[in-house]
DNA sequence: ACGTTGCTCCTACAAGTGTAGTAGATATCA
DNA sequence: TGATATCTACTACACTTGTAGGAGCAACGT
């Protein structure tokens, strides 16, 4: 299981060692907003969830408590999520791309953007 | 709840709905790859989930069996499932969109059509 | 009218997910 | 060093999801 399938909770735990950096139980509970914060054993299960599933691991211990790590990346972790949706469009982006287009939610200057991104990859990978 | 949170399964059982519109279950089932089809009751269990859920409801009653429609539309179905990934990267589609292009899946082709698209959108709602 | 086939409805169950309590080990502070 | 605060490890449990079996009724062909 090159890249687990993380579920909502989990990636929340992840998105916490991902912007503090290796973290204690409490601190990733912590990182929580106040409003709707789950039991500090609750986040504990998450982590320990996320070490069987070695999306995360102990990196040392300082006192009594352990200090995690995310082992995979932000961006390994994204591009699963993405992959999974795109899935249900047959794989293909376009659909996707077309939704957020409709709704409003991607504007004529996101586009653009993403047009000068794929000119520059494109300008980076070809001169071989 | 005005829009369920639809599973991989019960999507698949939409999409046979909405393909091949209102069906049997049986006819659902066989709507599957053969290869990798559920069991009948199985399908029949989803379906049954979908109308407690009220994605989907019972049209008429040919012989013995029950004929089922969606209640609810593709496009719909598929926006919810674009603003729950959404929900991961802040309720901002750049990051995903970013992510299409880098993994090489967006093409130019592909974002100079969503160009055309938001053009011919904003003219048809902005003269007024 | 009867058997065979097909469908419905109900029930079950394992794995995964969210949520958290408890017991016991460990630090820390006075 | 004893009390108090913290952590860990384990356990529990309800709900969701995927998967399907069984009992019984209905329809169709002969």
């Amino acid at each position: 299981m090159a890249l687990p399938r993380l579920t909502k909770l989990e990636l929340q735990v992840m998105e916490a060692l991902w912007s503090r950096g290796a973290s204690s139980v409490r601190e990733i509970q912590e990182a929580f907003p106040e409003k709707d914060r789950p039991a500090y054993t609750t986040v504990q299960t998450m982590v320990y969830r996320l070490e069987g599933k070695k999306a995360i691991r102990r990196l040392k211990k300082i006192g009594n408590a352990h200090i995690f790590e995310a082992a995979i990346s932000r961006n390994a972790a994204q591009r699963r999520l993405i992959d999974d949706l795109l899935s249900f469009f047959g794989g293909s982006p376009q659909p996707v791309v077309a939704h957020l287009v409709e709704t409003g939610k991607l504007t004529l200057d996101d586009v653009q953007e993403a047009e000068q991104l794929i000119r520059k990859l494109s300008k980076k990978e070809k001169p071989r």
